[in-house]
DNA sequence: CTTGAGATGTTT
DNA sequence: AACATCTCAAGA
């Protein structure tokens, strides 16, 4: 680190307020469906693979608790290897493959031992889009985070990065825009069969990187 | 724009 | 056997 450059320079003080802080831990420990409420705006920012991508979310999906059916963690199943991340501390990642092919990015929720998280289904771009083009192969720049799976491969998310703690590289997020109540919308979860009438799909109304806005 | 089928590997 | 999905091709 430059000696010229201490903490209390303009410079420093500047730059804290491009890049602010990541969320806290107390952020995540909060009913699910509260938390995937406020992550609307919220900035996902990866450096995994060695370049800066980010994105501001648009679309979440909460999994409330045990006794949620759709959930990786209801009741039925018990705690498995699978769902073990749900279990752990908020502010960290679960990550898992879907149809043998999809990594899906969660935010684990609520108390530590409460099986809850959040699913990130889509963002809209900001940050490194042309990385991401590459990633995803000349899709359009709105279709780039549109979507759990696609939304893991903008930000090469994988498994190897299950439980990572999301207020640190190469993984974080961090505040971005204010989404005010009345823009916000929610619904039924896509792709369950179980609890399909619990409205707890949150998304930015009328964005168009949401990955369905009904 | 919509619909439908196939890909693919883990979990129960 | 199901699965918190995506892509492509074909039709409207």
């Amino acid at each position: 680190m430059d000696s010229t450059e201490s903490a209390a320079s303009p410079r420093a003080r500047r730059s804290s307020l491009v890049a602010p802080a990541p969320l806290p831990a107390d952020f995540y420990r909060r009913p699910s469906d509260t938390v995937a409420r406020e992550l609307l705006g919220a900035r996902i920012v990866s450096e995994l693979g060695g370049v800066r991508v980010a994105g501001e979310i648009v679309e979440t999906e909460a999994y409330v608790g045990p006794h949620d059916a759709a959930s990786h963690a209801a009741e039925r199943f018990g705690r498995t290897n699978r769902n073990d991340p749900m279990f752990g501390v908020p502010g960290t990642v679960y990550v898992y493959l879907i149809y043998g092919m999809h990594w899906c990015v969660n935010v684990v929720t609520d108390a530590e031992e409460y099986p809850a998280a959040v699913l990130l289904r889509a963002a809209m771009p900001v940050e490194g889009l042309e990385v991401m083009r590459e990633r995803r192969m000349g899709r359009p720049d709105r279709e780039l985070m549109r979507g759990p799976g696609n939304l893991a491969r903008a930000l090469a998310v994988t498994g190897e990065h299950n439980r990572h703690v999301l207020d640190r590289p190469p993984l974080w997020i961090a505040p971005g825009r204010e989404v005010a109540i009345e823009e916000v919308n929610a619904g039924p979860r896509i792709g369950i069969t179980q609890a399909v009438d619990w409205p707890l799909r949150f998304w930015v109304a009328g964005d168009p990187h949401v990955s369905k806005s009904v």
